[in-house]
DNA sequence: TTAAATACGACTTGTGTAGTCCTATTTCAT
DNA sequence: ATGAAATAGGACTACACAAGTCGTATTTAA
């Protein structure tokens, strides 16, 4: 509960990687090996990183990633958003339809959780990746 | 993901509640009824909460739950230890022991998640239920 | 003595996480 | 052309956790 998936640490760390050698192409084997992370795990997640445009990816042999914009420009948020493939949200009613849960008219908690949903996301979209390297 | 637990919200619900009457003794079918939460699982939520000090409890007919200090004094972290019964940790690393991720002595992410670890805690912390009322 | 309440363990069901396996496609280099 | 190196992506398994249900014991006021 709380906690951040092992594909968005995955993702965090193989972007930190690609800012790291300086933007160099850079291919999952390698990425994979260097941090004893799951080939096959990994590539998916270059895969919703690559389709969330965070990174570019370069087909065929001799292929790789790079970063798509700069460091400084990547939040952890943004790593979430993309790879979990919704909006972060700390309850129910913030990432789906608030119908959907069938307290929602009794809730007494949902405002003051919207509040700390909000400071939740200023962490979240403070920290970029170049503060990582 | 990052998501808090239905258990932790019910124990917001009702710890809000018998805040709201002032600290009057309240049962686990009056809250239950009134907030439309399963009542076997709101009990096992009461319990929980007892032991962990934040609620104390009054067995026998006419018994119930009141609160074991001010409402000012509780926070949604302490409502989150005690439901969840250990610490709130963003990765595995911070919950659990860190040489149980495979990845640790490799990883490039565990200090910068460790400042985003300290700024939720300051937010968990610092949002009392005296505040929810 | 009875009824109202908490205490608590066992169980089921559903959902989500992490990982594996297999195949297709693209593209560089020979 | 061909083969090797790389990304693309679907299907599947194993496991852990979340949420809820059920049954029973214990406590205590009236
Ligand atoms: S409505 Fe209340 S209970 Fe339902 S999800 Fe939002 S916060 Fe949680
Ligand atoms: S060590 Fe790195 S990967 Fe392992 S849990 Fe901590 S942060 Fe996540």
């Amino acid at each position: 509960m709380l906690k951040l998936s092992k594909k968005v640490e995955y993702g965090l760390i193989a972007i930190r990687h690609i800012a790291s050698v300086n933007n160099q192409i850079s291919t999952v084997k390698e990425i994979s090996e260097k941090y004893s992370i799951p080939s096959d795990v990994l590539a998916k997640v270059m895969q919703k990183l690559t389709k969330g445009k965070l990174i570019t990816s370069h087909q065929g042999a001799m292929g790789g990633y790079t970063l798509a914009r700069g460091a400084d420009q990547i939040s952890v948020m943004n790593v979430i958003s993309v790879i979990e493939g919704s909006q972060m949200g700390i309850a129910q009613c913030f990432s789906e339809e608030p119908e959907n849960c069938s307290i929602y008219l009794n809730c007494t908690i949902k405002n003051p959780l919207g509040k700390i949903q909000h400071n939740l996301e200023l962490v979240f979209n403070s920290m970029k990746v170049s503060e990582i390297v």
